[in-house]
DNA sequence: TGTACATCAGTGAACGCGCGTTCACTGATGTAC
DNA sequence: TGTACATCAGTGAACGCGCGTTCACTGATGTAC
């Protein structure tokens, strides 16, 4: 559909991006969301409060719900922006070697794990336990496919290792639903991929959640050499 | 230490178990722990207050607290009472198999995902978000001890299928430390045993905390191929 | 066996806290003619 | 360019909520002599 720069008028109540007075509510939006984050680093999802962040803007609570409509949708702006961050780290961390999965792969996995441990609460809303009472709209699932879809570049060149019927659907997945996130994903390593990501993100939370008191000790040496090991199982060589 | 039957003076204020008074009290801890288990199951850790478990045992707030120090020493019965769930399901599981250690260890696995999707916000309040402002004493951590033995056990068998230097201290982890749980588990099982539980457990939060949604089809057989190519990777062929 | 005393489970009121959200309002800023 | 009007960000007060924990107390139950 196109439409011409005649904007006055029209049913769409956003006023004209680039006015002065957009421009000072994007502002006034990235302010909410930047405090929001900062609150939801220090204190959990639980510590954050539409009263704290007002109080730091130096303005009353019930101004907020001129920029944001409700507790929830601070909530969404927040994860959302954290699947983003994941997202750049991996897409960067990939990018770094485009000669080589295998690198790519294990850079992808340190690449989540640091940013992971540089803010365990965001890591916390978006892979620990869901906020009660807070349903994620779509938005969150957008943001989170290209996470996904950074993942799995790597594994596009692996070598199919594994045999799986039907696309996946006799294994219990999607493997379309992948491939749509990486075409050219076979479905053997389609499978293989899923259960990386589930130890990958396993030996975080793991280790974040505190459950490797212990037995790991050498957290960072640890998820290296799993990784690796996850690397070899996908073929990936060089 | 030996202690003779009079106990009168004694500096510890507990009273004579079995007694009278004592029974009476510890069917109040028994009924507190239940209905706060419950509450837990229906609302999430959020949900659970020292108020709303008085409210429901008739009594007023306060009274609570003849029987439990804080809202802390509520949330670990809660933490042991789990660990106690998920080790007697895990043993159950590992026992109906005497002869295989590959079905037993995929009986333990199923255990483990079943307890938990009976109960997601109990499997939530072990393995997701810690709880802010509270820290787990050592009591869980024991309670967590005969889960894991018992989760290692089928792995005794398992054959060597890795290399693992210097007991695991070179690859950032202590294979003597699992083996004080599992006596007789080698080097190179150990550290895929940490590997498995990893994928095991992120299996299941991902699943639990709604992370499948789209890819995972059927979580039941994705699951169950999911531990089976693991069965394999440890060498667990009977 | 009876009495005096000690224990202690449960009461009721209070303290002090923070929260999300609504609503009528003010006053500065933008816009149409 | 000047005026009348519309927009809308932020105010201030209020509603109604639930929470953990303390503290002096009552009264039933146990225990020692």
């Amino acid at each position: 559909m196109l439409t011409f720069g005649y904007r006055r008028g029209m049913s769409d109540d956003e006023p004209v991006p680039g006015g002065r007075r957009s421009r000072i509510r994007a502002a006034a939006l990235a302010e909410i969301t930047d405090i929001a984050g900062r609150h939801l680093s220090r204190d959990g999802v639980e510590g954050l409060s539409v009263r704290s962040i007002a109080r730091e803007m130096g303005m009353v609570s019930s101004g907020i719900y001129r920029h944001v409509s409700s507790r929830d949708e601070l909530l969404t702006l927040l994860v959302v922006d954290g699947y983003r961050r994941l997202a750049d780290a991996v897409e960067e961390a990939v990018s770094c070697h485009p000669r080589s999965p295998r690198r790519s792969f294990l850079a992808a996995a340190e690449a989540v794990r640091r940013i992971a441990r540089a803010d365990p609460n965001r890591h916390a809303l978006l892979y620990g336990t869901p906020v009660v009472g807070y349903t994620a709209p779509s938005e969150t699932t957008e943001a989170a496919e290209r996470l996904y879809g950074a993942l799995l570049r790597p594994l596009v060149a692996a070598p199919a290792r594994h045999q799986t019927a039907e696309g996946g659907r006799a294994d219990g997945f999607d493997a379309d639903a992948l491939r749509r996130l990486a075409p050219g994903l076979d479905d053997g390593t389609a499978v293989l991929a899923l259960d990386t990501w589930a130890a990958m993100f396993g030996h975080v939370s793991l280790e974040l959640f505190g459950h490797h008191r212990g037995t790991v000790t050498d957290p960072d040496r640890f998820f290296e050499a799993a990784m690796a090991r996850h690397a070899d199982r996908l073929g990936l060589t060089s």
